[in-house]
DNA sequence: AAATATTTGTACGTATGTATG
DNA sequence: GCATACATACGTACAAATATT
């Protein structure tokens, strides 16, 4: 059973890890994420979205470039508070 | 012929892509690479380093983090002029 | 103008290592 | 020790932007 269908439109012109990103910012924007929680885990993202693990490492990286999340090798990837 | 050998150590703790990157970083800042001039290639740094195409980009995308350089697409990396 | 080559971008898949719980 | 989760590194294929012929 898939945790929760992420719907990525490969043949967009939006990158698939855009779409992704862009998914997840929305998540931590709406308040669906809150502060100093978890992201679900690449696994969970990759069986949600059908991505490729580097793909969805990708577009975690853009949300970490912005500040949005920090990363914990082990742990997992947390809503970053505000500063 | 290999343009210029970049020796990588792909036993030591520092990752391969750390390597390279700091190697690139050295170059800027002693001015072996000026502002505004290209990089090496991607194609060129692989020759170069004997590492995978993946990890030449990673190198690079650390230098982009810290501001040492700009990419655009069909064209190269160019070495950022001082802010 | 058009075709070709070069260069970076995206996406896939695999394997192994490292850190945490 | 074991399971989970992120990190590193390899390789492949095709797309898109730019430069060259």
């Amino acid at each position: 059973m898939v945790a929760q269908e992420i719907k990525i439109d490969l043949r967009s012109s939006i990158p698939a890890y855009k779409q992704l990103a862009d998914y997840l910012a929305a998540q931590i924007e709406t308040g669906a994420l809150r502060a100093d929680q978890p992201l679900p885990s690449e696994s969970d993202l990759i069986d949600a979205s059908g991505l490729a693990r580097g793909t969805v490492r990708q577009a975690i990286a853009v949300l970490r470039d912005n500040g949005l999340v920090v990363t914990v090798q082990g742990r997992g990837t947390y809503v970053r508070p505000e500063p």
